[in-house]
RNA sequence: GCUCGGGUGGUGGAAUUGGUAGACACGUUGGACUUAAAAUCCAAUGACUAUUGCAGUCGUGCGGGUUCAAGUCCCGCCCCGAGUACCA
């Protein structure tokens, strides 16, 4: 069949504005609380609003759950697409300082850029539910938030967080010696008489040791470029995240978060949701859950005694010293005068250590005796005790029993320092290295262990070592309480006053506590916050309100606090207030949070694993012990997007000279320098402009291009899409030669949505020339052509292996093969010069997530007067299809899959029914006989003509 | 080191439960249409052998295994990517 096709006008251009305009006025995507429909909540991440706008790769995930939430509207569904901005954040903050700009006006800026970009790319976004955790009316309710995890503990028993009132009663009756909640390790504990004789400040001094927020002196990681402290999260490497600057460890008094009291339920939690494995198991090793025991070790000459967590208590005979991390208090307490210097001079080194440099020499093993001695609680052994920074304060006890023959580590230590090495374990030799299996072996120089196997041992010895009352099982975890503070200014602040050195809360009526203006955005020259520079910032207790600094008198005027909240602030509860977006009265009303429920969809990078997709796992759960939120887990499916890479160009300078050689051409015997080039200045076919290039820089001025067949072919590298790297790709340029629609189905037929990949603009004209070809469907010679001729059953079929296709495809989220599908029936029906109505409605329809402005432009012309939005999804016929694969029946004996080879002879119109029973079979077609069919159940395999 | 992914043409990637591997697209080559180019359309395109044609051999990182049948399942390696890192 051959057609001659003239040049068909696919104006997308006119189209997309059309219908982005249609949209807009129409508010097409507006969703109610209150409708009869079944909901379907699928949200984003919101992004952080850049000054240097979108790139190509930011809106992989925004097109994936459009087209989910466009498919999800035409099956029935009320769907929740909304879109907002996480707008606190440091860039605004430094371009503040270099400036002077308020945050707020960048940011504003910034947020209406990226609402152009998204709207062109024809997302069905709910604007009217938009938030940004930069607006007081979002973050009073972030403060809100904050005041009730620091007005609440964690009870042990009930399994849940509860008032803090209730734990203060518990106080006035029985002391805290009964309480079974999570608190500070340091917690002294009293009697309720002791409890009422306390001042208000220490009384204050202890309920922080149980609030779920609280203020303590804490090891920090403190980047002093940056001037502020980091979350373990952003902490990379030993350097920021952000930056990259060196970070160091530093007691400070903080604000955190106890996120630990939540440590076990997140933990167990993670079985509940439908996350990617890769996002759940980085969760479960951040957590980091060991269960082990906990042994005590009876000092020496001191009444006091110390406990070390192990999870190997069955190598406890082979432990021949201790070892404490420097920073613990009691190493200064048992240190002789003998070691007192060696000591305290190594304690300061490791204290001034970058934690960078504890990584970097990381095998590099330092450490120093104490003088001091305990005595092994099996044994009676003197074993002395070091101290060494490989042993971590934080974890478990800070303390280590060194066991050289079961732990690698400990076996180093007692290498290097010439500490006895006993071997417990038959027939290994313990003297080169430690053995660490747990298995294929019994014990020997191990007491009642002896010829044990690691399980009976285990056992064995965690019975004993508790009922001596010498050990205690234990759990343990790795993560730490999250720091809550930054000394930044554009955060949210925390609504909190310092009375006698307490933080007291202010009340929640008063709320929100709005940002101060400053003048300047630096820490103060004493080195407080940035929040130190505002004039007023007192908060007068009796009119309730903000006042100015001067009017501070410690009396009924304080000053407030002047951290700011963390990044993460905001963004652990967003996907809540998007159901009651704009109530001024409560965070969410428990009625649209009931409709609504938690989210169906959420998409977005794996980055985020143990950041933000953590934290907000953690509020949720907190908020629901409260009754404040329906569910434990706020997202059912969380789908990661890979990240579009972007394709650097590199040109090759010849060392000491302007002699640029092109990419084939270079000679391995010299020295070239790669030199990265703007991506735009390169064509497809890797030649480089050098004109414009002369132009872009001026380095390149004097410069002298060796050229192969007459081009400059550049180098090519796939790397971070980055500003920096000039690689960038702006979709807002691809959306002017290609189309919104064509860059959206393209980036979904790039690969797999949760697959990294790098962005190449050569390919794209593959799917624009489909959607071009589908106007064709409608059209010849420019003139409009639907027909009302029914179909014909090969086009039916065509209709409903599509339908089927990309219906499977979408509810697993295969997004690529889907495009693949409309191409394949698109050229089918091309091939059979289909143009019956019948087919192209139910296509148009079908089409319309991954293409709205052409399927809305279709769908009007065809004759509708609504928007295609909310047409119902076609149904494929299961009947239909299934009839036409019985078209031709062979039956078979037998369970076993086997191979069979037929003889057949068949008709004409027998061949016709089984072409309609399978695809490959089409090209048999026009009068061939099909001799040999060979056929397992229910599938032909090999047809032999 | 440990944990989790992944290795398929020149390229991006298909292949729901084991069932004609390489769909779909890019790129390349040839052709049609054009004064020409672009655009569009048609054809070929895993490698090798053979050719007038039919066809044959090898092919999913490597080596084994299970099966009538393996990209897919099992065992042992190699390589790449991501996360994490003194966690006792």
């Amino acid at each position: 069949m051959h057609f001659i096709y003239k040049k068909l006008k696919y104006d997308f251009q006119s189209i997309e504005s059309k219908w982005e305009a249609y949209w807009k006025k129409n508010k097409t995507f507006q969703v109610f609380n209150d409708s009869k429909k079944p909901k379907y909540y699928v949200l984003d991440m919101f992004p952080y609003p850049s000054g240097a706008g979108l790139h190509v790769g930011h809106p992989l995930g925004y097109i994936a759950s459009d087209i989910v939430a466009r498919y999800k509207r035409h099956c029935g569904y009320n769907v929740l697409h909304p879109q907002g901005f996480d707008s606190f954040g440091l860039p605004a903050e430094q371009y503040a300082i270099q400036t002077g700009q308020h945050p707020a006006k960048t940011t504003k800026q910034n947020i209406q850029r990226y609402k152009e970009q998204l709207n062109r790319l024809g997302f069905s976004f709910d604007w009217s539910r938009e938030v940004q955790t930069s607006s007081p009316d979002y973050y009073q309710w972030t403060q809100w938030i904050f005041l009730l995890l620091f007005e609440h503990y964690y009870d042990l028993k009930e399994n849940k967080a509860k008032p803090i009132e209730s734990l203060i009663r518990q106080f006035n009756t029985n002391g805290n010696q009964t309480i079974h909640a999570v608190c500070d390790e340091d917690t002294p504990l009293f009697s309720n008489q002791q409890w009422q004789s306390f001042s208000w400040k220490k009384q204050q001094q202890i309920l922080l040791k149980y609030r779920l927020t609280y203020l303590s002196d804490t090891d920090v990681n403190w980047c002093p470029d940056l001037g502020t402290v980091l979350a373990n999260d952003e902490v990379i490497d030993g350097v920021s995240e952000r930056g990259g600057y060196p970070v160091f460890r530093k007691k400070m008094s903080q604000w955190s978060m106890r996120i630990t009291a939540y440590a076990k339920r997140l933990l167990e939690d993670l079985d509940l949701i439908d996350w990617p494995d890769p996002v759940k198991e980085m969760q479960r090793n951040w957590i980091g859950q060991s269960q082990g025991v906990k042994i005590e070790f009876q000092l020496l000459n001191h009444k006091e005694s110390i406990k070390v967590y192990t999870t190997r208590p069955d190598t406890i005979f082979g432990a021949t010293f201790m070892t404490l991390a420097p920073e613990l208090d009691i190493v200064k307490q048992i240190t002789t005068a003998e070691y007192k210097q060696t000591v305290e001079t190594y304690i300061e080194q490791s204290s001034q250590k970058r934690i960078l440099d504890r990584l970097v020499n990381a095998k590099k093993i330092s450490g120093t005796f104490t003088g001091s001695y305990v005595l092994h609680p099996l044994t009676n052994e003197k074993l002395p005790i070091w101290i060494s920074d490989y042993v971590l304060a934080e974890y478990g006890t800070g303390a280590v029993m060194g066991v050289p023959a079961g732990d690698q580590r400990d076996h180093a230590f007692a290498t290097h320092f010439e500490l006895p090495i006993v071997a417990i374990f038959e027939g290994i030799d313990s003297s080169k290295e430690a053995f660490t299996q747990k298995e294929g072996f019994t014990y020997k120089n191990s007491g009642l262990l002896n010829g044990l196997s690691f399980k009976e041992g285990y056992a064995r010895i965690i019975k004993h070592l508790v009922s001596d009352g010498i050990g205690k099982q234990e759990t343990n975890y790795k993560i730490k309480d999250a720091v809550f503070a930054r000394q930044r200014y554009w955060g949210e602040p925390i609504p909190i006053y310092h009375k006698e050195g307490i933080p007291v809360p202010i009340n929640p009526k008063y709320l929100p506590l709005i940002l101060p203006s400053v003048e300047k955005y630096l820490p103060t020259p004493q080195g407080a916050p940035p929040l130190g520079n505002a004039n007023q910032w007192a908060w007068d207790t009796e009119q309730n309100r903000v006042v100015e600094n001067h009017m501070i008198d410690l009396k009924k005027v304080f000053p407030l606090e002047l951290n700011t909240m963390p990044g993460w602030a905001g963004s652990s509860w967003y996907f809540n207030r998007y159901t009651d977006a704009n109530n001024s009265k409560e965070f969410a009303s428990q009625k649209a949070l009931a409709y609504w429920k938690e989210v169906d969809l959420y998409i977005g990078g794996v980055e985020h694993a143990t950041g933000h997709l953590l934290y907000s796992r953690f509020w949720q759960k907190f908020l629901a012990d409260l009754g404040l939120v329906p569910f434990q887990e706020y997202a059912k499916k969380l789908i990661n997007q890979g990240m579009i890479l972007g394709s650097s160009a590199f040109v090759y300078r010849q060392k000491d000279s302007q002699i640029y050689v092109s990419k084939n051409l270079l000679d391995p015997n010299k020295t070239y320098h790669p030199i990265r080039v703007e991506v735009d200045l390169v064509s497809s076919s890797d030649a480089l402009n050098i004109e414009k290039l002369k132009e872009w820089q001026p380095q390149f001025k004097e410069g002298r291009f060796i050229l192969e067949g007459g081009k400059y072919i550049v180098g090519r590298e796939v790397e971070k899409m980055s500003k920096s790297k000039f690689n960038v790709v702006n979709p807002d340029q691809i959306c002017v030669e290609y189309g919104a629609d064509t860059l959206r189905m393209y980036e979904m037929f790039l690969g797999p949505i949760d697959q990294a990949k790098p962005w190449n603009t050569a390919g794209i004209s593959g799917v624009h020339n489909f959607l071009k070809r589908f106007i064709r469907l409608f059209s010849q010679d420019g003139n409009w052509i639907v027909t009302e001729r029914p179909a014909s059953s090969l086009e039916l079929k065509v209709l409903h292996q599509t339908i089927k296709k990309v219906t499977n495809d979408i509810e697993r989220y295969s997004f690529n093969t889907c495009v693949s599908s409309f191409m394949i029936a698109c050229n089918k029906l091309i091939e059979l010069d289909c143009h019956s109505k019948d087919i192209l409605k139910p296509l148009t329809i079908l089409l319309s997530p991954f293409a709205p402005h052409l399927a809305e432009e279709m769908w009007e012309k065809l004759g509708n007067q609504q928007s295609i939005a909310y047409e119902p999804y076609p149904i494929h016929s299961e009947a239909y299809l299934k009839e036409l694969t019985k078209a031709y029946p062979i039956s078979f004996n037998g369970k076993k899959r086997f191979t069979k080879t037929i003889e057949l002879n068949l008709s004409k119109d027998e061949i016709e029914r089984l072409i309609l029973s399978d695809n490959r079979l089409e090209k048999y077609l026009n009068g061939k006989s099909i001799k040999k069919i060979i056929v397992v159940p229910n599938k032909i395999v090999n047809i032999v003509i």
